[in-house]
DNA sequence: CCCACATCCTACCAGTCGGTAAGTGATTTC
DNA sequence: GAAATCACTTACCGACTGGTAGGATGTGGG
């Protein structure tokens, strides 16, 4: 007899990485299931419903973000610096995993799907959990300090559009440019996502270029 | 009777709305139909099938991003300048209009949907017509000029995230953080945007400090 | 040893999906 | 003025959806 929090967390590893690919409408329960070799009431067993299963999916996916957030903050000593971290670390897990992300995107646009999980009595993190901090550590960097909640959202949105939106569209991206191209891009996607969080968040290019612009 | 274009206009244009909010699995062909009071056969009538109507939808998308591609094009001097105005352009659009930059989003990130409409026969542009210009424009600025394409395409997907995200993430967003936050957000998003690609692409902060530009 | 429980199954449900077939009434064409 | 075409309808199909009911097969405690 498998122990249930073993095949709770196969479930959960597998319905990520489907909800990240097909999203929430397009990922059925038996397709869930069936990656495992379960049918769909066994799925069911585990996670009363489908909302209620998305909401596991997603909380988990925001410890694991606010971990990372958390070391960063550990980490850095300035906010800016703090940032820098921890969009590094967000595209650097990107690059291992990056269903992570893609399921990111997913949860932040497909609002149906993201209310539903979290209405429907959800348990856990959530991604407000995540973004609140993120929002509060821009609005503690010098660029913004003072500025609005909306500002400082409106910064944290377009940091992790640009860190995330690659991954998530790296599968029609290959479809059309191929994958020498796609590879190349990926490979440096870290390195000029580093470059663009410092250009914003310090207003100065990075440091390797001796040049110094700023005023 | 009602002419047949005016009635395909009319649906192109709800498809485009509902297909933006729901994404290609979570829009049902009647429920398209029904927003114009018309049944699901009536839609298959103008359309043949799914993949084809969202096929024509995103075709649309394509030559409208692509005018604004070609209209920056012509209105600014250098690489830079021409992708400054057009991400600008593009920023303003999701201001009148957030559905089509959350279609764009959409688009994608569902490799599945985008990809079965055009395999089955799809005619007029893609998005593929607006992200190779995009890139070689790219690819011509000074900062990127002698880069190879991924680089290139890098960037373009940094830049594109950064401008879209947020209108496709303001109704999670609104739920969390509140009308009025995402209220200030939205206001302050294009100059926020035009900030963050100005310093991408020359490497500076905006003009209004008194930095002078390259030399 | 037996009972309670947990894990997972088969069988089934109403509802919806995309799509086909055939037909209706208006408009145009020859 | 008959025929063809157009825009659109009702009726229907098989496949699949999320979800329920009840049973089979194990496992651990008293």
């Amino acid at each position: 007899m498998i122990p249930a929090s073993e095949t709770r967390q196969n479930l959960l590893r597998e319905a990520g990485k489907l909800l990240a690919e097909h999203g929430y409408q397009g990922t059925s329960l038996s397709m869930i299931a069936a990656r495992l070799g379960l049918t769909k009431q066994a799925l069911l067993h585990h996670f009363k419903s489908k909302p209620l299963l998305y909401g596991a999916v997603l909380a988990e996916l925001s410890e694991e973000l606010l971990n990372v957030l958390f070391a960063a903050m550990d980490q850095g000593e300035t906010p800016e610096h703090q940032l820098e971290v921890f969009f590094s670390a967000v595209a650097a897990l990107g690059q291992e995993n990056p269903d992570r992300l893609r399921l990111l995107m997913r949860a932040l646009t497909e609002a149906d799907a993201t209310e539903a999980a979290r209405s429907n009595g959800g348990e856990g993190r959530s991604l407000q959990d995540v973004l609140e901090p993120l929002v509060a550590l821009i609005q503690a960097t010098e660029a913004w300090e003072g500025s609005g909640a909306g500002t400082a959202l409106g910064i944290a949105s377009q940091l992790l559009g640009a860190t995330c939106l690659f991954p998530a569209a790296a599968k029609i991206l290959t479809a059309g440019f191929g994958t020498e191209v796609v590879d190349q891009a990926e490979q440096e996607r870290c390195d000029l996502l580093h470059k663009l969080v410092h250009q914003v968040l310090t207003g100065m290019p990075p440091q390797e270029l001796g040049a110094s612009p700023a005023g």
